[in-house]
Order: structure tokens, then C-alpha cells, then sequence
DNA sequence: TCAATACTAAACCCAATGGTTCAGTATTCA
DNA sequence: TGAATACTGAACCATTGGGTTTAGTATTGA
């Protein structure tokens, strides 16, 4: 089986949170400090810090610290095994699907030849 | 904003653990029951019904009972709102980064204007 | 220098998750 | 009928996850 990047778990984990995906959006939008990311949240700091530090471990955010203000902007991942495993799965999905149907025409044209 | 269905959340957390993305493999190469599943994790039945019920909630497995085995089939979910989400993600990133691009380029036209 | 700002570290809280065991119930088969 | 099979419901348990508060520390600006 196709050897996924082991830390496809945990961007899945990072991404499944609504909290986290709408300071994805945010970010999308442009690069903010700490306390702006909390803002439409009206949670607290250590709160979103979280958030952050979690999206930072998979790479879709980065940040770096311009004196005592901490600025986050979109990382360099692209969701690329996400999009990949999805993929695979639609794949082995429709082949399925395929399986199903050779399976039922098959067992129609025995019963046909049965018939005869 | 775009406003994805509401369960985008629950497929991502469904689909976010390994053991049920193994499942998932597992009945992509056909139907089994509940302790054919059971079976390679070395895990309980109890256990393993839990993740086939969190998957059947999103529509990745179907189950009906046959006498006293529960079959499982892959369902009619095909990840449409993951692939959906991921792709959007991807767009507003490559976005983000013509912005970029362009701030980056207007600065050095800039500069250039005014070295002259 | 001193107050205000912007974060951060630590400790804590509670609910949800991923797992278990144990005791049923319903089916099957001899 | 009676034993074995295949699940299922309930109760429980440990860990994690998402959040808080509280008390710092470092920077900034007046």
C-alpha cells in the first residue's frame, strides 16, 4: 500500500478544527499578529496561541517575533498528501464501483446462458 | 465566505485517524464484517464497531445486517467537501502569493523611480 | 524611567475520544 | 435443544484537546 507522509494524521487533525480553518481564511487574507487573529474569536491569547502553534507544526502557518509583536502568516504547506490520500480514495472508490459492475454483468449473462 | 456543509468537520475528524483510514482501505478492496475488520488491528469488536459507526455517521460506510453479521461496504461518500475545501485552500494560497509577488515588484519600481 | 502593550509559561478544568471489559441478545448449526 | 458465533449495550478508564486564568517577561513609547 502506498506509504503516506506519516504526518498526514496530524494536518488532518490540525485542519478538522472550524476554529483553526477560519484562522487559515484569516491568514489567506493576509499576514496578522497574535492579538488580530483572537479578535473575531473574542478568545484569549494563550487560547489562540494554540491554534497556532498547531497549525505551525504542520507547516500551514509560520510566524516569527518583530519585537514584542508575533507575526503569522500562511506556511509553505499546500495540503498536498491531503489532496493526494483524497484522491486515492476517490480512485479505489470508483474502481470499486467497476468490480461491482463487471460482478452483476457477469452474473446476468450466466443466468442468461442458464436461461437459454 | 463560501459556506461548506456543515459536516466537513466530522468527515475531517473521521477521516483523521489512522485506524479508520485503514478500515477504509480495507473495505475499498470489498465488503467484510464486523470481525473480519476486527481481525488485522488485533483490536475488540466494541472497538471496532465504534470507528464503523463514526464512519457510517458520514456516509464513508454502509452496514446492514445479514442474520447475525454486520456487513460493512464502502458508502456513498466520496470526500467531495474535503476535496472541495482543499482545492479552495490551495487557490487563496497561490493568491496570496501573485499579491506578494506584485507588492514585492511595485516596491522595486519604486525604488528604481526613485534612484533615477 | 515607567506605564502600557503583546505575548508566553504554567497550571488547571471539563468534555470528547479511543479504547477496554463484561454481560447480554439473536442466529446458526449440530 | 443446546453450544458456539457474532454482534451489541453499558459502564468504565486514561489520554488528549480546546479552552481558561493568573502571573510573568520583553518591548515600546511617552
Amino acid at each position: 500500500m502506498v506509504q503516506y507522509s506519516s504526518n498526514l494524521d496530524h494536518t488532518l487533525a490540525a485542519v478538522a478544527d472550524p476554529t483553526r480553518r477560519e484562522i487559515l481564511e484569516r491568514l489567506a487574507r493576509g499576514p496578522a499578529s497574535v492579538s488580530e487573529l483572537a479578535e473575531p474569536f473574542q478568545m484569549s491569547l494563550p487560547g489562540v496561541m494554540k491554534h497556532v502553534r498547531i497549525l505551525e507544526g504542520v507547516g500551514l502557518v509560520e510566524t516569527h517575533k518583530n519585537g514584542r509583536v508575533r507575526e503569522c502568516r500562511l506556511g509553505p504547506a499546500r495540503l498536498d498528501d491531503v489532496q493526494r490520500w483524497v484522491e486515492d480514495y476517490r480512485r479505489q472508490w470508483e474502481r470499486r464501483l467497476d468490480r461491482l459492475e463487471a460482478f452483476l454483468r457477469n452474473q446476468q449473462d450466466e443466468a442468461a446462458g442458464t436461461a437459454e
